[in-house]
DNA sequence: TGTACATCAGTGAACGCGCGTTCACTGATGTAC
DNA sequence: TGTACATCAGTGAACGCGCGTTCACTGATGTAC
């Protein structure tokens, strides 16, 4: 049956907001088309009234969390000490876009990699902005060095068999930025 | 027809080398056992012989090439040339196993992850040998540290869109961890 | 404002396809004599 | 060392399954009068 336009645009909101958190969870090749309309409350036949493909989906997706993850507003450092908790790194599925789609956006169309681009690009440019005074070169350097370390140590201890040595990854990782950030903060 | 015992065994080799390039360059899920089969010159159904499942070959395929990615031997620094290069990010088949597949093994057996966590445990040791002299903790944590970064920093690399920003992401690494690991080698 | 009907968002069965896996078969290997 | 035969690595057709996608249908929406 026919739904009201705002009823419509809703469902499509909610069909983007579910695939964000599948794909975050299991990657976008295990999550299929009909379990996204499921988790979304509707049938799969309906999927291609909303978008042309999963290829599609999977873009749109990246655009839409990606245009919702505007950090935290906080300073850098309790953003680093929130990004590299265990509670991130067990929480994929409502964690950090980037940490849990940029590996598998190598093998998505030019649209999905164009998305992800312009995220990555403007997530380089805010942590640039929250870092310390330091020279315009310097910042940036120092912002993509740590969103590279962050990242990674994120995909990292996500992968990781043994509870000790994910959480050292995390911990290390957080208190080595730290004391690169700003080399002498005092005490 | 059966074929000889060495001959046998250098089938079961030459899969798995053949598998560690395909599962580099486009995932797991994306390639096939009967791809990984005629990559190595055999047919789909003698599959069976040499693993028990797909899941098996992910397994023993990690293990495999984590057992050959022993370093370069050369000093950190020119490691780091290498690994942080536009030619390593466009060499996913032949590259680094871990930037290559370390996302990926969220989703894969437990058999699959502990390989996994063998190899990056010894990667961060090899990594904190190589370091210049400081104590014990502060090596190790500068090891994780640059090691999430380098990972980091490749696989964000390779997902960007736009060669310009892909270098500098790999160029702005480099220059920040050479920076970070020795704070004054002097000129 | 109230009615008549064209529109179209959502439904659910059906499709073609590629996947992992199985299995009856083949013929070279390698052992027993 | 030479022959006879059991073994078994590899072959290729076939399987069941879940996937992305299509489509005839339904019935609430929203417009024309």
């Amino acid at each position: 049956m026919k739904v009201s336009r705002e009823q419509m645009a809703e469902n499509r909101r909610r069909i983007l907001d579910v695939a964000s958190r599948l794909f975050r969870e299991k990657g976008f090749d295990a999550v299929s088309v009909a379990e996204v309309m499921k988790s979304a409350g509707l049938t799969h036949g309906g999927f291609y009234g909303h978008f042309s493909s999963k290829d599609d989906l999977v873009a749109e997706t990246i655009g839409h969390v990606l245009a919702k993850d505007e950090g935290s507003g906080a300073g850098l450092r309790s953003y680093l000490e929130d990004y590299l908790a265990p509670r991130h790194r067990d929480n994929a599925a409502g964690g950090c876009p980037t940490a849990g789609l940029v590996a598998d956006i190598r093998h998505q169309t030019p649209a999905a990699r164009a998305a992800m681009t312009a995220g990555l690009r403007s997530t380089i440019e805010r942590i640039s902005k929250a870092l310390p005074d330091m020279d315009a070169a310097d910042k940036r350097r120092a912002a993509i060095g740590t969103w590279a370390a962050m990242v990674g140590a994120v995909i990292l201890a996500r992968a990781i068999d043994d509870t000790t040595l994910s959480d050292e990854v995390l911990e290390q990782t957080r208190a080595w930025l730290d004391a690169t950030i700003s080399p002498a903060p005092a005490k």
